[in-house]
DNA sequence: CTTCTGACA
DNA sequence: TGTCAGGA
């Protein structure tokens, strides 16, 4: 009886396709002990080892093609550079993936927030909040494509930070993200009133701006400092064609008394 | 039933 | 990389 293996109980026998053990023999870096009549590829236990070798290599990041030369010319130091450098590569993937699970469950928290409150309203405790000045337009302007397009200096994940929207002033709108210490512009630990929605037309927003301050009037809360608008666009991904907002503002420490039920 | 080549998404 | 055709 002979010893060797078809495709197929290699691909079975290594745990991969038969397509990709052919693949790899176009590219010149796993070829079969030899063809039976029938034309079939037969493997011994050299393309085992082989395969695994070059299994290894597709692990570590080295793309097919240059594997033969891996295989044929590399010393025993240059495969220590090969695995240092793959290290790295690996290293910077975990921190990749680690930012992503912050910001997957950061979107989880905020939605959960968001959903669990029935009144609208809330006052929160913030602490001292530091901001990164990203882009100024006028009041009158709305935020476009093209004026985005335009910004020379992008932030990374633009669209999965909250950008706080500040009007300094009565004309001028600035854009922010928040950032370490001490960035362009910091807003005071303190209390503010605070509500989300989700709106579908930015228009709509004027009248929540509208509704906002007349329930702080309302409430007797007197508002320091700018409003500011949060806009998370992330969480509209639970919303199909509706922006989520926050509105927040800075309340004065009210001395009124709270305690009567 | 298995594999082969070649093409294609 | 998977999938399909068409032949051996």
């Amino acid at each position: 009886m002979k010893s060797e293996i078809t495709i197929s109980e290699l691909a079975k026998l290594m745990n991969v396709s038969v397509h990709q053990i052919r693949y790899f023999e176009e590219k010149g870096v796993l070829l079969p002990a030899y063809f039976d009549n029938n034309q079939y590829r037969m493997y011994s236990m050299d393309q085992v080892y082989q395969l695994a070798h070059i299994l290894l290599l597709r692990k570590l990041g080295v793309p097919v093609q240059s594997i033969k030369e891996c295989m044929t010319s590399y010393s025993a130091d240059q495969y220590g550079q090969l695995l240092n450098h793959s290290l790295r590569e690996i290293n910077k993937e975990l921190l990749r993936l680690q930012e992503l699970q912050q910001f997957i469950t950061k979107v989880l928290h905020e939605q959960m927030n968001f959903q669990s409150h029935t009144n609208p309203y809330q006052i929160k405790w913030r602490e001292t909040t530091y901001l990164a000045r990203w882009l100024e337009m006028s009041s009158q302007m709305t935020l476009n494509a093209k004026l985005l397009a335009e910004q020379a200096e992008s932030v990374p994940n633009l669209f999965e930070s909250d950008i706080h929207f500040i009007e300094h002033g009565s004309s001028t709108i600035t854009l922010y993200t928040e950032t370490e210490a001490p960035g362009d512009f910091s807003l005071p630990s303190g209390n503010y009133l605070s509500t989300q929605r989700l709106v579908h037309e930015e228009d709509d927003l004027d009248q929540v701006i509208e509704q906002f301050y007349s329930y702080a009037a309302a409430q007797s809360h007197v508002i320091q400092g700018p409003l500011i608008l949060i806009e998370r666009s992330y969480l509209s991904l639970f919303s199909q064609g509706q922006l989520h907002y926050e509105l927040q503002a800075l309340i004065e420490p009210t001395t009124h008394s709270e305690k009567g039920d």
